[in-house]
RNA sequence: GGGCCGGUAGCUCAGUCGGUAGAGCAUUUGACUUUUAAUCAAAGGGUCCCGGGUUCGAGCCCCGGCCGGCUCACCA
C-alpha cells in the first residue's frame, strides 16, 4: 500500500475514485468556477427551459442504470442535478457515477421541472471542483454527536443546517445593531485588547508576556476605562463590540472568551440607555426575525415594549413581604435559611438580602425587566440616585431569569472614582489606572453607559440553550 | 470541584444473564432512463474511549484515568 493509500477504508476508496476521475479527464483540486448563481437565488429565480452554471457539494446521489439524480447544496440551499446518458455521453456519464458524497462539483444545464415537480438542473456538461476524502456523516440523522459537532464544526455546518441559520443569524443581528447605532450617530472604536491594567470589571484575567517590553500584559476583561476615555476625550457616542476574556469557569452560559457590546453616549443617563436598548432590541428582533416573541429555555418572552420597571426595594418587597425592610438581621437570616439559600457568616443586611434576591428571585424574572435603584454596594462605578445617596443610578435587565444587559449613569467624579478603585485595589497601587483617572480629571460629561452580552442576546433571539450554539468555536477541553 | 448519565463500524444507534460483535445509512460489486431517506441482490468493514483488575471467558462486573452532556456548588 502506497503512502497516499493510507487511512481508512473509505478514505483509500476515494483516492481511487480521484484517480480514475483524473484520469477520465476530471482531476480534481484548483479550478475557479463562475456560476449563474447561487443555489437559493436559482430557486428565487427559477424559470424553465433556462441554462444556468450552478455548483455546490453533493450531498445526495441516486444512480441509475443510465441516469442519476443527485442533490447539490452550497450553504444557502440545496437543488438538485439530472444527469442522462444520453445527453452527456457515455464516458462523461461513467465518470460522473465515480463522484463520491461530499465531491464539489460545476454544472451548467437547463432548468427543468421534473415528473415530481421539483426544481432540477439537467446537465449537460459537469466538472470537478474539489474531491472529498473522508466520508460525511448519514443523511437523514446528520451529525449528532455533541462533542464532534463543536470540535469539527466544518462537518457540523455541512449536516445540519438549522446550525447554518443560528450562524447567519448571528451575523445578519451583529450587523443590524452596528446599523442602528451608526444611524444614531455612535462611532465604532477599538481599544486595547492587551492591556496592562485589566480594568472595568471584576473578574480575573487571562495574562500573556510581552517580549518586545519584557512585561506581563492582561486580555482585557472588559474596555470600559478606555470608552470612557474617549468620552473625556469628545467622542461624545461610542460603542465597541469585540471580544472580552474572563479566566473563569466554562458552562452552558459561559465561555472564557465572549462578545460584548459597550455603549456609552455623553449627556445621558441610565434612562438614555433604557430608552436604547428596548430600541435597538426590538428593531433587530423584528428586522431579522419579525417577531418580538421567543421561546427560550421553556418560556415565551415577549418583548413587546415598553418593558417592566422596578425599584430594587419594591421587588424585594414584592417577594418578601412589605415589612422586609423593617425586619432584624437575624430575621432575615432566617428566612433565608427557609428558602435554602446558604449564608455566609459576616454578611450584613444588605448582603443576605442580595444574596435571596441573586438565589430566588432574579431567576423568576422571565419577562424583559428592568431593576433600578440598586443598593450602591453592589455597584461601585454608578453615579447615586439624585434623591438618594444609598441607592445608584443603574438598571440591570433581565430576560428569562438572566442577566442581559447592566447599564449606569457613569461615576464621573474623578476624586470619588479614585477613592473606590483604591478600595477595590486594597493597598495594591499597580492595580489602579491613573491614566484613566488623569482623564476623568479633565472633566468628563455625564454619561449614559451599557453593556449587553451579545451571546446571550442571540441566545434568545435564536432559542439556544447553550452559549456553545451561539459561538462557532467554543473553548473545549484538549482531545483526550 | 461534587453528583448523575454517556463514549460500540465513517454516521445514527441496538447489544438480554458475563459465552465467537449487530442493524439502518454509507462503502464495494451487479441490475435499473424521473428519483427524492430511490429500489432490488450480494459482499466487505470493529483499538467496543484509555489503563489496570476479577474470571476458564469482559462491550457488559470492579478500580483508576480521559473526553462530553446534564445538574449542583464556586467565581463574578
Amino acid at each position: 500500500m502506497s503512502d497516499e493509500l493510507s487511512g481508512n477504508e473509505y478514505r483509500q476508496q476515494r483516492i481511487i475514485n480521484m484517480e480514475q476521475l483524473a484520469a477520465a479527464g476530471f482531476p480534481a483540486f484548483g479550478k475557479a468556477f463562475e456560476r449563474t448563481a447561487r443555489l437559493d437565488e436559482l430557486h428565487a429565480s427559477f424559470e424553465e427551459g433556462k441554462v444556468v452554471k450552478a455548483c455546490g457539494r453533493i450531498v445526495a446521489m441516486r444512480k441509475m442504470g443510465k441516469m442519476a439524480f443527485a442533490q447539490l447544496s452550497d450553504g444557502s440551499a440545496k437543488f438538485q442535478i439530472m444527469v442522462k446518458k444520453d445527453i452527456i455521453g457515455d464516458d462523461s456519464f461513467a465518470a460522473f457515477k465515480l463522484l463520491d458524497l461530499g465531491d464539489i462539483i460545476g454544472v451548467e444545464g437547463e432548468l427543468i421541472l421534473t415528473q415530481t415537480g421539483e426544481n432540477t438542473v439537467r446537465i449537460a456538461s459537469w466538472m470537478l471542483l474539489s474531491k472529498s476524502l473522508l466520508p460525511l456523516p448519514e443523511k437523514f440523522h446528520g451529525l449528532q454527536d455533541v462533542e464532534t459537532r463543536y470540535r469539527q464544526r466544518s462537518l457540523d455546518l455541512i449536516s445540519n443546517p438549522e446550525v447554518m441559520e443560528v450562524f447567519k443569524k448571528r451575523t445578519q443581528v451583529v450587523r443590524e445593531i452596528r446599523s442602528f447605532l451608526d444611524n444614531r450617530g455612535f462611532y465604532e472604536v477599538e481599544t486595547p485588547m492587551l492591556q496592562q491594567i485589566a480594568g472595568g470589571a471584576a473578574a480575573k484575567p487571562f495574562t500573556a508576556h510581552y517580549n518586545a517590553l519584557n512585561i506581563d500584559v492582561f486580555m482585557r476583561i472588559a474596555p470600559e476605562l478606555y470608552l470612557k476615555r474617549l468620552i473625556v476625550g469628545g467622542m461624545d457616542r461610542v460603542y465597541e463590540m469585540n471580544r472580552n476574556f474572563r479566566n473563569e469557569g466554562l458552562d452552558r452560559t459561559h465561555n472564557p472568551e465572549f462578545t460584548a457590546l459597550e455603549i456609552y453616549q455623553a449627556y445621558g443617563d441610565m434612562r438614555t440607555m433604557q430608552e436604547l436598548i428596548q430600541s435597538m432590541v426590538t428593531h433587530v428582533a423584528e428586522k431579522i426575525f419579525q417577531k418580538l416573541e421567543f421561546e427560550w429555555m421553556g418560556n415565551t418572552i415577549s418583548l413587546q415594549t415598553p418593558w417592566r420597571e422596578v425599584a430594587y426595594h419594591d421587588l424585594i418587597k414584592e417577594n418578601l413581604g412589605a415589612d422586609w425592610f423593617d425586619k432584624t438581621l437575624d430575621e432575615a437570616k432566617a428566612k433565608a435559611t427557609a428558602l435554602d439559600v446558604h449564608i455566609e457568616a459576616g454578611m450584613d443586611f444588605k448582603q443576605v438580602t442580595h444574596e435571596i434576591y441573586d438565589k430566588t428571585i432574579e431567576g423568576t424574572l422571565i419577562q424583559p425587566t428592568f431593576i433600578t435603584r440598586l443598593p450602591a454596594e453592589l455597584v461601585p462605578l454608578a453615579n447615586h440616585c439624585p434623591d438618594d445617596p444609598e441607592l445608584v443610578d443603574v438598571f440591570e435587565l433581565i430576560i428569562g431569569g438572566k442577566e442581559i444587559a447592566p447599564a449606569y449613569s457613569e461615576l464621573n467624579n474623578p476624586i470619588e472614582q479614585r477613592k473606590r478603585f483604591e478600595e477595590q485595589a486594597a493597598g495594591d497601587g499597580s492595580k489602579i489606572d491613573e491614566d484613566f483617572l488623569d482623564a476623568l480629571e479633565y472633566g468628563m460629561p455625564p454619561t449614559g453607559g451599557m453593556g449587553i452580552g451579545i451571546d446571550r442576546l442571540l441566545m434568545l433571539l435564536t432559542g439556544s440553550d447553550a452559549i456553545r450554539d451561539v459561538i462557532l468555536f467554543p473553548q473545549l477541553k484538549p482531545r483526550g
